[in-house]
DNA sequence: CAATTTTGTTAGATAGATCTAACAAATTAC
DNA sequence: GTAATTTGTTAGATCTATCTAACAAAATTG
């Protein structure tokens, strides 16, 4: 059994790995805020345990029994953040802190019955896909905001980044997910976005933001 | 702030003080599954930090402040179980092993909530005291059903003892807490108890049970 | 391609929580 | 009230997760 540590250099490995595939000691050291030969040495025990493959020099990759363990830790994550919106009324700007501990919980009939009481959710509060309890991860691929063009109108389904100030920037703006926007226009100077929702209020997005959007284009 | 395992010494002080309110090394290792050297070490960082009082070969006892932490602590736990069982469904059986978790996340907002969502409730399910915001414990004063007479209508109120095993054996009589039983007869030789609740079927009860079971008379 | 910068490794130290072995104080028993 | 037992302490070791300093490999850059 991977310790709370191990955990969460398995999650943050998995986070990485999304894109590339391949993590760089130096990037995991970021990720977990600690020294590079920290990560060198939590490497190596990881590497003991079967959960990652790692030579000298070069890039880390998860197992597939480390991705599975991963997968499993971001699900209690994920249905926790889910289960404290849904069920417990928090903001989707308060609950990263809070899952962030009670992932590591060992339970699987705290974390079932959760996932029982909201009918089994596909998505977290950010949109985030849920892993089953294979650690299986349905990918959606949304679109950002920012590749989409003039007059379409879109749905909000899912965040690229869910930081507090993020979330509370959207929280400002009336913005949360499934809500329904049109594209008014598109600054060429910064690619800002005048977008409605709502009824009327038009309001402009700028390019960062656009960018962390994610959207289901609807016409 | 306390480590898990700083906090875990703490709450095995606060309840093996409750009676004595001193409390040995080695009843204190034992509690805490460690050996004596451990404790005495960790007695001396408790010591250092300001939660406890003690010196050489003598008894430990909580200071003011580890009291309170300590009764944070059970709140904690004990607001955990109460939401388990009330707002997820969980036996009273199945509760201690995941609040005994779940006590360690460092969220007041999360526990403020479970408080809320419950109405602020005093006791938990196997009838322990809720400590309050300030750790403070309202103590209620039961009588054991091995104290009571033949005749005496009770409700079962709390429990001294909740282990797994014991929770089990009243849910297979069906005994929970509020029940009323009334004492047909006591047995002189073995002290075991003939009672009824429930309408009608009597039981009996072992004089190890009754001596667990906390009542609160009615006539 | 040689020099510089970045990235990664090794070695050795530290802090927390634990252990065993050896010894010392306190308590219990006769 | 001495002997035996129990209880408690000290010393020293181990394991995990971290660090810094020093060095080595790889990548970048002019």
């Amino acid at each position: 059994m991977a310790s709370q540590t191990e955990e969460n250099y398995l999650k943050s490995l998995f986070n990485l790995a999304n894109e590339a595939g391949e993590v760089n000691i130096s990037e995991l050291a970021q990720q977990m805020q600690v020294s590079m030969p920290t990560v060198n040495s939590m490497v190596k025990n990881l590497q003991k345990s079967g959960w990652v493959i790692y030579e000298k020099y070069r890039p880390v990759t998860l197992t597939t029994s480390g991705q599975k363990a991963a997968a499993l830790i971001i699900r209690k994550h994920r249905l926790t953040e889910m289960f404290l919106v849904n069920k417990m009324g928090f903001g989707w700007e308060e609950v990263h802190e809070i899952a962030e501990q009670v992932e590591h919980i060992h339970a699987p009939k705290f974390f079932d019955r959760m996932d029982e009481m909201m009918g089994h959710p596909l998505l977290d509060p950010h949109g985030s896909p849920i892993p089953d309890k294979q650690g299986r991860i349905q990918e959606i691929n949304f679109l950002t905001l920012s590749k989409c063009k003039v007059g379409q109108q879109v749905i909000l389904a899912a965040l690229t980044n869910s930081s507090t100030e993020f979330l509370e920037f959207l929280n400002s703006r009336n913005l949360s997910l499934g809500k329904e926007l049109k594209i008014i226009s598109i600054e060429t100077y910064d690619q800002s976005m005048v977008v409605t929702y709502d009824g009327h209020p038009s309001e402009t997005l700028s390019e960062k933001v656009c960018e962390r959007l994610l959207v289901r284009v609807l016409a």
